[in-house]
DNA sequence: AATGGAGACAACCGCATCTGC
DNA sequence: CGCAGATGCGGTTGTCTCCAT
């Protein structure tokens, strides 16, 4: 009755990451870009199945990932977007920059479930001062991506035709263009020698034992111990927080980090209140006099709900 | 210094959903 | 339309680290 396993069990290999294999991993994407993930264990050879190859892809390895402590901002949109959506991490880290649904599925339950267990509010399991209603949630969530909206607009009707990766329309994502992938992909090249060397030096030992490399993973996860060579790897800056959707949510992105995020599947942060404003914007009907109102919403209002 | 418990997080598992044939 | 494979998602587990005793 159950489906077989994706993969043969037999061989595959499980627990933590080595370096080597990611490594492999990083080098086949670039080649190939993310998705058809049941060829990279037989294209790479890495004794993984597809799920942990794509899950290790999303959750770790991917461009544009925030690692590290979450901001209190961070903090209380999940606390909100839980209370509004529920145990729907996917569709949380949508609205939460460089997070990933694992890192806020594990935030909440190591973190904030006791949080809010000390706390027990009426209003949304609210606390620290941070108590507005359901209602005003939702309009808020509305006027951010009223706000979104609003600035794809004015990006495409500036200049529509350019082609420059501009951060400031769409964060660089183009929905009518596929990034080019041999381009996108040959600089990370360099980046992966970089993040060998980066290894070498941070293992005096030449081969390394799955804990240490766990240990090496665990130790990138805190940011200011990040092992350097990854964070050239990527280019990504882990400095900025914001949360809304603002324009300028990713706009530490470099150009190379925003192609690998619309290579990527979930594209957690970009993609998918994009595409939802998209279908707004091309939707004939989005215009109701309920958003009208919320045009008028000024910045500072919405900020002040903050 | 040793050790046990708690916390943190990466990764796995199984079900749900999507997609192509 | 139905089926099978691929992918996504959420719950859970395993393991490592930190800290108190």
């Amino acid at each position: 009755m159950g489906r077989p396993p994706c993969c043969d069990k037999i061989g595959v290999k499980k627990g933590p990451w080595t370096p080597e294999e990611d490594i492999i991993l990083v080098s086949y994407i670039q080649d190939h870009g993310p998705g058809n993930w049941r060829a990279v264990p037989t294209s790479t050879g890495l004794l993984r199945c597809s799920k942990s190859c794509r899950l290790r892809w999303t959750n770790y390895l991917r461009p544009g990932i925030k690692r590290g402590n979450f901001t209190d901002q961070e903090e209380k949109m999940i606390i909100h977007l839980q209370a509004l959506l529920g145990n729907r991490w996917a569709a949380i880290a949508s609205y939460l920059p460089q997070r990933t649904d694992n890192d806020i599925k594990n935030y909440w339950n190591t973190h904030l479930k006791k949080k809010l267990k000390k706390f027990p509010t009426g209003v949304d399991h609210n606390q620290d001062g941070f108590s507005i209603s359901k209602g005003q949630w939702e309009r808020r969530l509305q006027t951010d991506i009223h706000m979104a909206k609003q600035a794809l607009c004015e990006a495409l009707s500036i200049d529509t035709s350019s082609s420059l990766p501009d951060l400031k329309s769409s964060n660089g994502y183009n929905p009518n263009t596929r990034p080019v992938q041999a381009s996108t992909y040959a600089s990370s090249a360099e980046n992966i020698a970089k993040l060998l060397e980066g290894w070498m030096r941070n293992s005096p030992k030449s081969t390394r034992t799955n804990s240490e490399a766990t240990q090496n993973s665990k130790n990138s996860s805190e940011g200011a111990t990040t092992p350097d060579a990854l964070d050239s790897l990527f280019s990504f800056n882990s400095s900025n927080s914001d949360l809304s959707l603002s324009n300028d949510e990713t706009a530490n992105f470099t150009p190379e980090t925003s192609l690998f995020q619309d290579e990527s599947k979930p594209n957690l942060e970009t993609q998918v209140p994009l595409t939802m404003i998209e279908k707004w914007l091309f939707d004939e009907g989005a215009a109701t006099q309920e958003q009208e109102d919320l045009i008028d919403m000024s910045l500072e209002e919405t900020a002040q709900l903050f």
